[in-house]
DNA sequence: ATTATATCGATAAAATTATATCGATTTGGG
DNA sequence: CCCAAATCGATATAATTTTATCGATATAAT
């Protein structure tokens, strides 16, 4: 039978997940596995399987084989298609502080299709300078490089004072997708989007969590 | 009438966007604002009216007035202690790389409820050393230390290839809550919480946006 | 060749989360 | 004093996301 055809619009927690799974997926593959089913997959990032097989419906086109389960070869290549990882999405940053600066020297980044082109600061100190190869320049020179090297996004690692002027410098050199790292509310026209990358709200989930635990241990132990 | 009863657990994601709000009031609270409605707070954080009246719903035991809105700092205070922001979280960094000394020399966590007391390492020539007045330890002092400091929250900013380790250091000296920042998943004993910061998941969603946006304007424009 | 089993894809059910709507209430202006 | 406007809390509806279950199928063991 026909495959089932995807949905119109791929559920934000699946694309979440899939840099997950592709970690995963490579390591197995260093490991020299060939095959790998959903449940190992699923267990190997902490998920449901359920969850794990819907997610794997949406980028392979390749059924996997019962008993078997998928190519890994196959299905990296498929998850990374799917993620665009296969053509590298250039960025820019603004805000050459620390985060800046670490962000910058990251590795990491060209493993999820992210190439960091350039950084951009109003401090003198630091303009001139550069990190990891990557060049700092003064913002004055932002909307020329994004124009000229056709960068869609854009990296806010400034204050938090600054982040609005940032973005709305980095939306006028063109920039489509923002993602914010400055812990501020940022306002976009339509046609771009925003990512908050918010530390506060993940520390506070697990404070919350944290606090039920030892809830429920005081009233086991009090019981 | 009295005001519904809670749910039995707090959502997540109402959990999530506290941080948020608590951003926007006490900035109002700087502008000598004392008054605020439910409308006015969703516009300064980007969010639907009715998602912010369940949430404050949720913190605050006084109801807002008609006509009026929330008493600013009484609110503030209501958000605060719903986060446990007033009892001081302390917690230990294991991995005092980069990203580990960004996150020890980041002045913004005592806003949040969190005090970083200490950081440990495996490099030698950081053992020793300290940032922003905090000490760098060889990690076999952690267990120690935590049990000691009676320290339940650690944060891993390790290399992935270390993050287990850690968490199971971690784990293992009384830890019962980790929050991780290497892009790796990690196991703990029931009885530990975990929370990855996964920042290839929310570049993911980004970029997927970003080609969603791309392909709708190639489609206007071929339209 | 046959059979037991692991795994698949799909469908159905449940849980969570978000949005829309409505009457009730309080304030401030006429 | 009375009415219009804004906002509240609550309920109802919709959307999203997760989890459970089931028949089908290919593999491996007998």
């Amino acid at each position: 039978m026909e495959r089932k055809e995807k949905p119109v619009s791929t559920p934000i927690a699946s694309v979440r997940r899939m840099p997950g799974y592709l970690r995963c997926l490579r390591a197995k593959r260093e490991d020299g596995v060939e095959f790998i089913s959903s449940v190992t997959l699923a267990a190997c990032v902490g998920l449901n399987a359920v969850v794990v097989k819907k997610d794997l419906a949406l980028v392979s086109g390749v059924a996997g084989k019962p008993k078997i389960g998928f190519a890994v070869k196959r299905l990296i290549a498929d998850v990374e298609r799917f993620l665009g990882y296969d053509n590298v999405t250039d960025a820019v940053l603004v805000g050459a502080g620390q985060l800046g600066r670490t962000l910058l020297s990251y590795e990491g980044f060209k493993n999820y299709g992210l190439n960091i082109v350039a950084a951009f600061d109003v401090n003198e100190e630091l303009i001139g300078t550069g990190v990891n190869g990557k060049r700092i320049f003064g913002v004055d020179k932002l909307a020329n490089l994004v124009g000229r090297m056709g960068v869609h996004l854009g990296i806010i690692t400034t204050p938090k004072e600054a982040a609005q002027r940032a973005c709305d410098l980095l939306v006028g050199a063109g920039i489509k997708a923002v993602w914010n790292f400055a812990p501020a509310h940022i306002k976009v026209p339509d046609g771009v989007v925003v990512r908050n990358e918010d530390m506060a709200a993940s520390l506070a989930v697990l404070s919350n969590q944290l606090r039920n635990i030892q809830i429920n241990a005081t009233e086991v132990k009090t019981k």
